[in-house]
DNA sequence: GCGACAG
DNA sequence: ATCTTGTCGC
């Protein structure tokens, strides 16, 4: 954490994250920033109490890293070796999780959500956000280590553990494999699946058919990391990829079989409702 | 070196 | 992700 924070410090934010996402063209066309305030803000707080307080994650989640860029993708590579594409769910799962992330203050804040619902009604159960001060910057690759510390938390306040998970993002259709869907589902050691709205790394295997349902491999290196899935006709495809302790072909399926008459599906979209405060949020 | 790049 | 109005299509 020290290292990033003073990379960060030091340095214009811009710079940083131009530097971080590709060396070297990016260094030209800067991407404007709203974070800065908030960094500032959080390094003032820090250095008058000595220690980094809320900001600091739960040690399990990015242990050994040293804070610095190359570090988080080392320890990416690490922790995907712990990635299990086992079916390990209970069958069928009883009651799943819907996760994600949304910010408020202009970023200053993180707030996540979860969301259990029953498997088989897709009644909520219960719902619950949780709020931390933001931390790391948005780094394409490394979301984890922005929105992770937040999620864990509001898995913590949940009343009991889902069967299984769904988080708003790659599993391990990612370039180190460990999306943060893999890295929660690790950490957490639940079963999880990654739902993402659009690819980070991979190619799709082939022309996908505008008919409910359909799916196309998505490979990355020679591999396949996941499935572009048609949940609704004349929609834009989820990226779906297995998070933790769930097979390929699982993935899809549990996936489809919680998509309702939207495109995403149920426990992601009650998730995403809460966490970016969207109409038809159901809070319990 | 260039372009791509979850949320 | 977030900032924002209208608009096309089922």
């Amino acid at each position: 954490m020290i290292a990033l924070r003073r990379v960060l410090r030091d340095t214009d934010p811009r710079e940083v994250h131009a530097r971080a996402v590709d060396g070297t063209a990016a260094e030209r066309r800067v991407r404007p920033m709203r974070f800065r305030a908030s960094r500032q803000a959080q390094w003032d707080m820090e250095e008058r109490s000595g220690h980094a307080s809320l900001a600091t994650p739960p040690a399990a989640a990015f242990e050994g890293w040293d804070g610095s860029i190359a570090g988080a993708r080392a320890l990416q590579a690490r922790l995907s070796a712990r990635v299990s594409l086992q079916d390990d769910a209970a069958s069928p799962p009883r009651v799943i999780a819907g996760f994600d992330v949304g910010f408020e203050d202009g970023g200053e804040t993180t707030r996540a959500a979860a969301v259990l619902l029953d498997a088989d009604s897709g009644q909520v159960l219960h719902a619950r956000i949780a709020r931390l001060p933001t931390s790391m910057p948005y780094v394409p690759g490394l979301l984890s280590f922005r929105e992770l510390p937040a999620l864990l938390e509001a898995l913590a306040q949940l009343p009991l553990r889902p069967d299984l998970a769904f988080v708003d993002g790659q599993g391990i259709a990612h370039p180190r494999r460990l999306g943060i869907a893999a890295h929660f589902g690790v950490v957490a050691g639940l079963p999880c699946i990654g739902v993402a709205k659009k690819i980070l790394a991979g190619t799709p295997d082939g022309e996908l058919p505008d008919v409910r349902g359909a799916r196309v491999p998505l490979r990355h290196r020679g591999e396949q990391v996941g499935w572009l899935l048609r949940s609704k006709p004349r929609c834009l495809p989820l990226v779906v990829s297995p998070g933790h302790r769930v097979s390929m072909e699982t993935a899809v399926e549990m996936t489809m079989r919680q998509v309702g008459r939207y495109r995403l599906p149920e426990p992601t979209r009650q998730a995403d409702a809460l966490a970016s405060r969207r109409p038809g949020a159901t809070l319990l």
